[in-house]
DNA sequence: AGTATTTATCATATTTTCATGAGAAACACA
DNA sequence: TGTGTTTCTCATGAAAATATGATAAATACT
């Protein structure tokens, strides 16, 4: 023992695909987007991540195409698509995970000892998930690089 | 794959550290706690939680004593330690696991794609453990169990 | 001194997560 | 029809997290 584990709120799998999606989002012109590129550009391990846009495929969020020209592309328009639809399958960020103590049941009628504290940042989380589009994350990073407004032409 | 990791803040380490020293604080008086009694209270696995205690010694916020009348206690009292102490050590709650997309480097000069509207409820959530104690939380559960004052004796 | 009790430590097992590699299936295009 | 490209699927491997069991070391009590 003595070593951190990850501490992150997501997994490296998670992680993984929503790092994908927005770069899927980011290259929406034309033709689909391989997995080979992917993970190429994105430094992910290729079969790996593979296997995670299949699953997000299979949930509806992206379109898989096989053969030649084929790759993958959102299913769901981007500024419709929130962070938690992408992460979801791959991290329980509601229900357990919830309690800071591990509690199968923890809320208002049985609460832990951190409950009534946490609550509020736990739900603030959730929110954000499920609130943050992957349009929201794009424009705030050509709003960031560029500044803020005006620029209708994006970068890169 | 297909099945959820545990989506967590913290690893179930950390939360056995957490829920165990929350034990050491409302059971004060007296002699040590051994960890056969917690492990068994608690239902956690007890040379696991051995290991865990022991590292939170050499931490210094437990003192451990072998023999009988053995166990651990808090080195510290309970209303000056914070979460962010016992869970440190197992968790990197703050540095990595900040990023949402798992930059080794993200701030304000490098953000990453999330960073602005992430940035403030990862502080958040650093603050909720830098600033509770245990004790707050123990005051927390005789509040809410009994009505926010008044009656001395806690609960079990 | 001897004994029972309890933590400390070591070696190992189990489970989960992350990752790799090879081949099958689907498809575009010539 | 054939060929190359790409996803899909399976089998396997590696690493980390979690857990177990046995033994050593320390200590209180008789």
């Amino acid at each position: 023992m003595g070593g951190q584990s990850s501490g992150s709120l997501i997994s490296q799998t998670g992680e993984y695909a929503l790092r994908a999606v927005l770069y899927l989002a980011q290259h929406q012109e034309g033709d689909p987007v391989s997995v080979e590129t992917i993970a190429e550009e994105l430094s992910m391990p290729r079969n790996y991540l593979s296997k995670t846009l299949h699953l997000l495929a299979k949930r509806g969020i992206l379109t898989s195409a096989r053969g030649p020209r084929g790759g993958f592309e959102l299913a769901v328009p981007s500024d419709r698509l929130s962070l938690f639809e992408i992460v979801e399958p791959f991290d329980d960020l509601e229900g357990r995970g919830q309690c800071l103590l591990g509690r199968p049941e923890c809320n208002d009628q049985t609460p832990c000892a951190a409950h009534h504290r946490w609550k509020d940042l736990a739900q603030r989380v959730s929110t954000f998930f499920r609130e943050t589009t992957v349009d929201d994350l794009i424009a705030e990073m050509n709003g960031a690089a560029a500044g803020a407004a005006g620029n209708g032409s994006g970068p890169d």
